[in-house]
Order: structure tokens, then C-alpha cells, then sequence
DNA sequence: CCGCATCCCGGTGGATACTG
DNA sequence: CAGTATCCACCGGGATGCGG
């Protein structure tokens, strides 16, 4: 196994690589139940991410392939973000994700 | 809720977080299965990493709370590192992390 | 309504070298 | 064998403003 780049070799490293994005993990949730407007999305996101960020980060998940943004030509302009079939799939580990997150804040309040 | 900051609320905010590190989750891969040593655990990632990396992505997890560092007072040093208990919970995140990497990279290589 | 071009800034990872 | 101290380069995220 080449160890210079497990890219694309090692299901983690791969993984890792794509969930880089601050926003990522979070925006595979929020599209989870379908497709979503961007400003619903930028509605339903914390405060302080801007358009421009929002917008960076769509673009890198549509890049890596996991949604998809559908453009409708129409005035005033609507796009609409959804799960590709490969995010979809990701669903499973938003599941465990979501339950370990729940026990790990949980561990850090009773740490505090 | 606090839309300022979800860290500590959100599951999802708050793992993508705990995530972030470069090396993280595959550094919880291979601690999955037991204590390793500090050069062992080197020996078993990617050469490009350097000692140095290394030792500040171990101490990250360490504050973190999902790995426990073992120092044994003898000559030469040795120190072992193994994951905490809510570390090792993350195992079921692991289990479909690796699975949906794996089809990542399958339709990686389709694409392509 | 949505995206992009810029600029700026901080964090983080990598290289090197030195201690116990 | 393991860790720490520095320094530096890079990248990603935030702010702002324009354009379609």
C-alpha cells in the first residue's frame, strides 16, 4: 500500500478529507429531508455564517459530489440543494454521528 | 435556541468540530483495537506526517477527552495512547464512516 | 434571489532542531 | 523514545461589494 496518499485508498482518510468543510457534517443534516432553497438554508445555519461562506461550502460538497443544485431559470432566481445518491447513503453515518455527539456532550457537561 | 453557537448543543456542530484535525478520525481507527505506542502509531500513517504533527493531533484528542495518554516513568521513554470511554464509543461512527468511505471511493473511481 | 471576486486574517499543519 | 519550541507557508472562513 502506498503510504504517501491514502486518498481515495483509505476509507478514512478519504472520508476525513471530504468532511473538512466547517460546515459540512451539519449541511449533509440539514438536507437530509430533502431539497432545500438557499435561503432557507442560510436561515436555518447558526448566525454567523455569511452568504459567501454558505455558498463556498455548497459549491465544495457539489464538487466532492454530494448534492446537487438545481437551478431554475426564473425571475427572481431559485436554487434548490439536494442529497445525490452518494449523500444520501451518508445518512447512516449522520445516525451515529448524531448519537455519539449527544453522549459527547453530555460527557463534556459533566466534565465542566 | 442559541443560533450564535451550536457547539455543545448540536450534535452535528459539536462532533464536526471534535473532527476537524487532519488526522483525527483515522488516528481513532487505529486505536480502535488497543493501546499503540507513540512510534508505532507514526510507523502506521502516511510518512508524510512528521513527528511533530503527530504529537499535537494526539494532544488535541487527548483535551478533547477521546484518548488517554499512558506514560511509563522508565529509560527509554515509553508511552502508550488508547481511546477513553467515550472515545471508544465512537466505534459505531467508525463502522459506517468506513463503510460509506469505502463507496465513496467506489464511485470515486466510476467517476473518473 | 443567488453567486462570485477580492481582500484579510487566523488557525493549523509541516520542517527543523533542541531537550529529557 | 517522546515531546516541545519556533518559524513559516498555506488554506479556509469571514467581510464586503458587485453582477446576473
Amino acid at each position: 500500500m502506498d503510504k504517501k496518499d491514502l486518498f481515495g485508498i483509505c476509507p478514512y482518510v478519504t472520508s476525513q478529507k471530504v468532511l473538512s468543510g466547517k460546515w459540512s457534517i451539519y449541511l449533509l443534516y440539514l438536507l437530509k429531508d430533502g431539497p432545500v432553497r438557499f435561503n432557507e438554508l442560510k436561515r436555518m445555519m447558526p448566525e454567523e455564517i455569511t452568504h459567501t461562506t454558505l455558498s463556498r461550502q455548497l459549491k465544495s460538497l457539489e464538487d466532492e459530489g454530494l448534492i446537487v443544485r438545481k437551478e431554475y431559470s426564473q425571475i427572481p432566481p431559485k436554487v434548490e440543494y439536494f442529497l445525490s445518491e452518494i449523500g444520501d447513503k451518508f445518512d447512516k453515518v449522520l445516525i451515529a454521528l448524531g448519537e455519539w455527539g449527544d453522549e459527547y456532550i453530555h460527557f463534556l457537561e459533566e466534565k465542566a
